[in-house]
DNA sequence: TCTGGGGTCCTAGGACCC
DNA sequence: TCTGGGGTCCTAGGACCC
């Protein structure tokens, strides 16, 4: 009878994660450093936090997302080093490469972590705590880096067990073994279960992933809604809703472009504010251009001094990929919600839903707009050799930016002119 | 504790259309 | 005129992740 109900086969999923990256990149850059409480991500007196620590200042109390100067407190003898994210980037690029040769179903799920399916790589790799110890030793010659593996039948299992496995280790949990494995452990450690998550489920006297397993689905659902569907699944150790059902490797592009930037004095400056706007909006749109995506909407973050934060965003009739647009759809909005005078913390420039070609209005605005991509393509070209600072666009300079006209729709400057300093 | 920067996903309300 | 129900798009905010 059982034989029409063949179970679900079961996957063998890989999760690597790099241990203490940030930190172990920069120790390849600087030897010195090892073994030595080290903070990645600012000097001790600035405005921001940890992003990643080292073991030893670990000791202290000092973890990533804690401010720098927190960290400073607990760990006074901690060396302080400004982060390096083209070293990430690269190094991460080393490990994908390691990683490729393992299985072809490989998805980097940050810069420092990748899930692998070794679904039917036994013939290839042996047994998977065999393949993880030569993933291991591979990773260790080509990188020069440490990672932990966790093995398990999901994503979810995979992911946990890494973090178990840490730092420089393997751990494999057998199929069937999953619920038992996760019963003890605190809520937290359940990937989507944060902050607010934790301390509503301790409300409830929830506090371990076996209390959470106990409870009724339906009680669940009723509670946090889809959500709670989904928690009760994970709390069996299934990949239940959303990203994680996914298969390991399905192709997932990019849905936003963002950057911000956080004075290190809060400022009311308008022309420094609106520079600062121009300067992010130009950083989007050359990462547009890069990706060849042109976006339809247009989004300003703005961060106060008591750290109240606003959105406000616009979508165009036709999607773009060219700094001045951006640039004055965002100064639009910020002239709209800035009340002059009130000190800003943080301002942001995003750019959103993607389409892959700007619709054309007429062979004359396409001429106009092919100007204007030929002349940032060469700015771009130039800040690659000199540096993001050393091209500003004309209409960078502050005051002489031209109101959108007929003629000129974009708010551009007439002339496809860029001046290098 | 005085709180970065880059993302993803979800919810919820209102506009608008049929 | 005293009012429905769905679908979709847009916007704003918030939780969460590394």
């Amino acid at each position: 009878m059982a034989a029409f109900h063949t179970p679900a086969p079961s996957r063998t999923i890989f999760h690597v994660d790099m241990d203490a990256f940030f930190v172990s990149v920069e120790e390849l850059y600087d030897p010195s450093l090892k073994g030595k409480p080290v903070v990645v991500g600012g000097q001790r007196h600035e405005r921001g936090v940890v992003s990643a620590a080292s073991y030893a200042a670990r000791k202290f109390g000092v973890h990533s997302a804690m401010p720098l100067r927190t960290a400073a407190k607990l760990c006074p003898q901690a060396i302080f080093v400004d982060g390096h994210p083209e070293r990430y980037r690269e190094c991460s690029e080393k490990v994908y490469i390691v990683l490729t040769t393992f299985s072809p179903q490989v998805e980097m799920a940050s810069i420092d972590e990748a899930y692998l399916d070794m679904t039917g790589t036994a013939r290839l790799h042996g047994p998977p705590l065999r393949a993880a110890h030569k993933l291991h030793q591979l990773m260790k010659e080509k990188t020069r880096l440490n990672c932990s593996v966790g093995i398990g039948s999901s994503r979810l299992i995979a992911k946990v067990s890494s973090a178990q496995a840490k730092p420089n280790g393997v751990l494999w949990i057998v199929s069937g073994e999953e619920a038992k494995f996760l019963a003890p452990l605190d809520v937290r450690e359940i990937p989507g279960v944060g902050k607010v998550m934790e301390s509503r489920l301790h409300g409830l006297g929830i506090k371990k992933v076996g209390d959470l397993a106990r409870l009724e689905e339906a009680d669940l659902e009723e509670r946090f809604g889809k959500w709670g569907l989904a928690l009760a699944g994970k709390a069996r150790g299934e990949d239940a809703g959303g990203w994680f059902d996914a298969e390991v490797g399905a192709d997932t592009a990019a849905k936003s472009i963002s950057h911000e930037h956080t004075y290190n004095e809060d400022t009311d400056d308008e022309s420094q504010l609106e520079a600062t706007l121009m300067r992010l909006s130009e950083m989007v749109g050359r990462r547009l251009r890069e990706s060849s995506f042109h976006a339809r909407t247009v989004q300003l973050k703005l961060r106060y001094t008591d750290f109240t934060t606003i959105t406000r965003a616009h979508s165009l009739p036709v999607p773009t990929q060219l700094d001045g647009e951006i640039f004055s759809q965002v100064r639009l909005l910020f002239r709209r919600n800035w009340k002059p005078g009130r000190q800003v913390r943080l301002l942001g420039v995003q750019a959103s839903s993607f389409e892959a070609q700007a619709e054309q209005i007429s062979l004359l605005e396409g001429g106009r707009q092919q100007r204007w991509k030929d002349a940032l393509a060469a700015a771009d070209r130039l800040r690659d050799k000199f540096g993001e600072s050393s091209v500003k666009l004309a209409a960078g300079m502050r005051g002489n930016f031209r109101e959108r006209t007929h003629e000129n729709p974009a708010g551009l400057p007439g002339k496809g002119q860029t001046k290098a300093k």
